[in-house]
DNA sequence: TCCGAGTTGGACGTAGTGTCCAGAGCGTGG
DNA sequence: CCACGCTCTGGACACTACGTCCAACTCGGA
């Protein structure tokens, strides 16, 4: 428990909300403790390890991946391993729900076309300043017409995203708001000041 | 590597083919062992861990998930575990390719009227430095043997990138590099002088 | 040993940043 | 109608970070 907590830990957070995670003590036979449960299960349950029985372990001392599926009919996949010195049960169940509708999803629709080269990076943030902006008009109305709410609202935005890290990036804003460059930093400093 | 073998095997079978798992040795800071490796590092190399600086860790002494780029694009999600008595690094390294492109279309059938509410893409540019950087230590070994080749390699790519247009980016490329500032610019000349 | 390619730290001029303020514009209430 | 408060403005300013340049240094090869 001590020693296999934090590799626990670990693949729950990796898979996380899709994986449950539960070490079992297999001389006591119950569960010590379950990451990111699901199936209901808790630490201080009987493990019934029985249906290990009908699988049979690969090299490395590891069971499966098998099929689970859960009394509301999620379907899992499932891997144990035996570890030893101390001994213990790891049992990772991986909710294959979301995997298979994608999958499904992507041979129906993704199989004929071209298979997205790969997006990339976003080197244009000037692109993105007026594409904020430009949402925001649509939602507010024509720039000019903006009051200091909007102007605010549209500003965080563009704060959180990190816009102003890039050179050039305050000039730019105050051009597509129609502002000064000066209401640009004034603005942003009150954007700032009452978040942190 | 007796104890900790079959718990990565499970998770590198898990997951397989999208994860890798790697097994450091941080007193003597190589790799033990890789389950299913597809960074290109084996058993033996050095673990360069020092990319974990930049990472907080988590409650149960965990680090991540956190975003990595491998040299040909690929995208991943590694979390990292410390694992105590004996000490071991348990690093599990996620291919998020699939999943992405999935959670995509999902995203895209699920929500027809989708009015794009949050982009928030990469404001990570440092972070990035690190990852073309990391994922370039993979591929040409530790930061300090390369020649000027390499460095005009990576310096190639994260000016096409646009990394540069980032305030501070130049000295912590510098940095990263272990190479001096100036060095940073008179490459990046070059660099750029050839190109256009 | 000398040479040249490559790197380095420092110096320096400049672009761009972030702050500040006096004043203009404007709606509101007296 | 004026006075007041609120907001934006344009310019001034100090300062950070950028990008360039150069003399000095390192190091491997002729």
């Amino acid at each position: 428990m001590e020693r296999y907590g934090p590799a626990c830990a670990a693949i729950a957070a990796l898979l996380s909300p899709h994986a449950e995670v539960v070490l079992h003590d297999p001389d006591e036979d119950v569960v010590l403790a379950v990451w990111n449960p699901f199936s209901g299960r808790e630490a201080g349950d009987p493990s019934l390890l029985g249906e290990l029985d009908e699988v049979r372990p690969g090299p490395d001392g590891v069971f499966g991946p098998y099929p689970k599926v859960l009394a509301d009919g999620r379907t899992l996949s499932s891997v144990t391993a035996m570890l030893r010195d101390p001994d213990a049960v790891l049992c990772v169940n991986l909710d294959r729900g979301p995997f298979e509708q994608a999958a499904a999803l992507l041979a129906a629709f993704a199989a004929p076309v071209a298979p997205r080269p790969e997006p990339l990076f976003e080197h244009d943030w000037f692109d993105r300043v007026n594409e904020v902006v430009g949402s925001s008009v649509r939602l507010r109305g024509p720039v000019e017409r903006w009051g200091k709410p909007d102007r605010l609202a549209v500003l965080s935005e563009l704060d959180s995203s990190g816009v102003f890290a890039v050179r050039r990036a305050a000039p730019e804003v105050a051009r597509a708001l129609k502002v000064s460059r000066s209401t640009v930093y004034a603005l942003l400093a009150e954007v700032r000041g009452e978040k942190p």
